[in-house]
DNA sequence: CGTTGATCCTGGGCGC
DNA sequence: TGCGCCCAGGATCAAC
């Protein structure tokens, strides 16, 4: 589930590759992945334009070009990658010197959607098994942009000055939804998914399924640095490749190897030994430390 | 307005 | 081995 460090790795990865690049041709191969500022030619309005920056906004890519933006949201199972086809595709292929080689490069199949031909020959692809991912084209203006993220809610952006106490502060007030379902929302702050949540509440050391206007300052104020904490870890390894995730060139990360809680069902707490426990919140799988992250909070 | 729940989509894992 | 069932979840929208 690309969440904010996999869009972060996939952006750090394509920004050396194809900023500079012109994106030549555009061939889409199912609409549904299409929003509809993408669809009956405006997407092809994008060819023949150079790639100025790769940027990101929450789980939101942003390619800026030279007269729109061209926008990717990965959903569940997005993956974009580069594809240079002179070379061998994901498979092995023999070396003269090194032997057998594995090439991680992903081959285009009936899951790529979109192909993107590069300046320099290469090829960038969009592939999204469950379609729940999006393309949108926007015109090159600050005021479409900036109406963009207020349309979709996108909240604070980590690791920007927007991200300070007083904001996040503000998000708690007067509410009666679970933390789970808070940490989840995106406008309260963007690029947090299911697994840095669940990741968050246990580094806070808070249950997920308690209401968060119930919080006291200081377990607000661990939040606020676990969040920002998990995320930076989260880029620091990769991304975490539970499922679907690969990087720019196709390979996993390693975050899912550093987890505490996501996918630790019934494993020993990292911290306590306490087995991990598994329920439902807000329609949505949470793993958590009944002993790290008591529901009536922790007592120092 | 705030909050909850259904919906989309496909592959993988499980039980029989 | 194979079939059917259910689960995974990000964002949106309807309903209360």
């Amino acid at each position: 589930m690309p969440e904010l460090p996999e869009v972060e790795t996939i952006r750090r990865g394509l920004e050396p590759c194809v900023v500079g690049l012109s994106l030549e041709s555009v061939t889409v191969t199912d609409q549904k992945v299409l929003d509809w500022s993408a669809k009956e030619g405006r997407l092809a309005a994008v060819e023949g334009q150079r790639i100025e920056a790769v940027s990101r906004r929450g789980k939101y890519l942003v390619m800026v070009l030279d007269r729109h933006y061209l926008i990717f949201h990965l959903g569940m199972t997005g993956q974009l990658t580069i594809r240079d086809p002179r070379r061998h595709d994901s498979a092995f292929f023999e070396r003269t010197v090194t032997g057998l080689e594995w090439c991680e490069q992903h081959a285009p199949d009936r899951h790529t959607h979109l192909h993107l031909f590069l300046g320099d020959g290469r090829q960038l692809l969009f592939r999204d098994i469950r379609k729940f991912g999006r393309v949108y084209v926007l015109g090159r203006s600050a005021e479409e942009l900036a109406a963009f993220f207020r349309v979709h809610r996108l909240g604070i952006e980590p690791f920007t000055s927007d991200y300070n106490l007083k904001a996040f502060l503000s998000g708690f007030k007067n509410r009666t939804l679970r933390l789970k379902s808070l940490l989840l929302n995106q406008s309260f702050v963007a690029g947090v998914g299911n697994i840095y949540a669940d990741e968050a509440l246990f580094e806070a050391g808070v249950h997920p399924a308690r209401r968060v206007c119930g919080l006291r300052k200081a377990e607000k104020e661990r939040l606020f640095l676990a969040v920002q904490k998990v995320l930076e870890r989260g880029i620091e390894f990769g991304g975490t490749s539970f499922r679907d995730f690969v990087n720019s060139e196709g390979e996993k990360g390693t975050n899912q190897e550093k987890l505490y809680v996501y996918g630790r069902e019934g494993e020993p707490c990292l911290t306590c030994g306490t087995p991990i426990v598994k329920t439902v919140i807000s329609q949505r799988g949470t793993h958590f430390c009944p002993t790290c992250q008591p529901r009536g909070g922790k007592r120092l």
